[in-house]
DNA sequence: TAAATTATGTTATAACATAACAATTAGAGA
DNA sequence: TCTCTAATTGTTATGTTATAACATAATTTA
């Protein structure tokens, strides 16, 4: 795992870049997002500011920093779970429109998969023959993940 | 749109085929919900419920419904909105294990893709590949409809 | 009909999310 | 630097979605 260090730097330059104001707050919802392997909620956020920085911070405080972020494709939200991720692209200018990711309903760990690697387009031309304009799709898959699954059988 | 007897009849007919204990909560809850265009919450059908038969219904009895039926693909819930539409194919045996929905943002009306309209056997041959083993895969898409993009425009 | 299973109800609360409004802070221009 | 403005965060309260734990009722089956 990365360091925080290296995420805070990340995550700076990062702003830097797209001009966003990074606010202490900002800095420590989207640090304990980003140093973890699992998808969380709000008010797991808000545990783990108050345990790592000492700081409580208010639900909807939480909510409109990840909203944030979520316009910038820096967060994403898993639907299916209430959960949030921070973006596994987040430094490589990947717009990346249409996310998938998989889940592991063992470990909960999340995988983010490159756009390549599926075409929705098709969807979204079958789509638009039913006369749908539409908005980011975003597909997420429960599964079990290697490890998970070794462990299950040994 | 079809009379409520008609979708009664679907209904008997359906869990008559599968075997399936249909009860007279059974048959309030997915009348209400077969009978809407849009996806209801769980706490909407207790309103409709309670509207229509009288009957008032506590959240968990409708929350175990619908998850007796979603155990069937006869209900689907729809993970971006939490809420819950019913199949599309109720009738049909289609177990269409990967579903797919248009969900317009303006009126709210729900439309399910048939299987055949996207190969979704791409991301599953990518997700083995870094060894995940999916459970069902469901694709949701907000966009708006033909007619309320004409409203819109005129 | 008794036992077992399935379905539903009661009560309470957990978990997720936002509304309305107030206070604070940061940046831009005078 | 000061003030104005806009952006950010906080306060309080509540709305919405979902489930836990346990009790009761209805149905099936032996």
């Amino acid at each position: 795992m990365q360091e925080l260090s290296d995420l805070n730097e990340i995550l700076r330059k990062e702003c830097g870049n797209r001009g966003l104001r990074l606010t202490s707050k900002r800095v420590q919802i989207m640090l304990c997002l980003m140093a973890s392997k699992k998808s969380l909620s709000a008010y797991e956020l808000i545990d783990l500011c108050e345990e790592n920085y000492g700081e409580s911070i208010p639900p909807i405080t939480v909510y409109r920093v990840l909203e944030f972020f979520e316009e910038q494709n820096m967060v994403h939200k898993l639907q299916t779970m209430n959960k949030f991720v921070a973006c596994a692209h987040i430094d490589c200018q990947n717009s990346h429109p249409r996310a998938q990711f998989l889940i592991c309903s063992e470990c909960q760990k999340v995988e983010e998969l490159a756009i390549s690697s599926i075409e929705i387009d098709k969807v979204e031309q079958e789509a638009k023959k039913i006369g749908f304009v539409l908005k980011k799709p975003q597909l997420e898959m429960e599964g079990v993940c290697t490890k998970c699954a070794e462990k299950k059988s040994g």
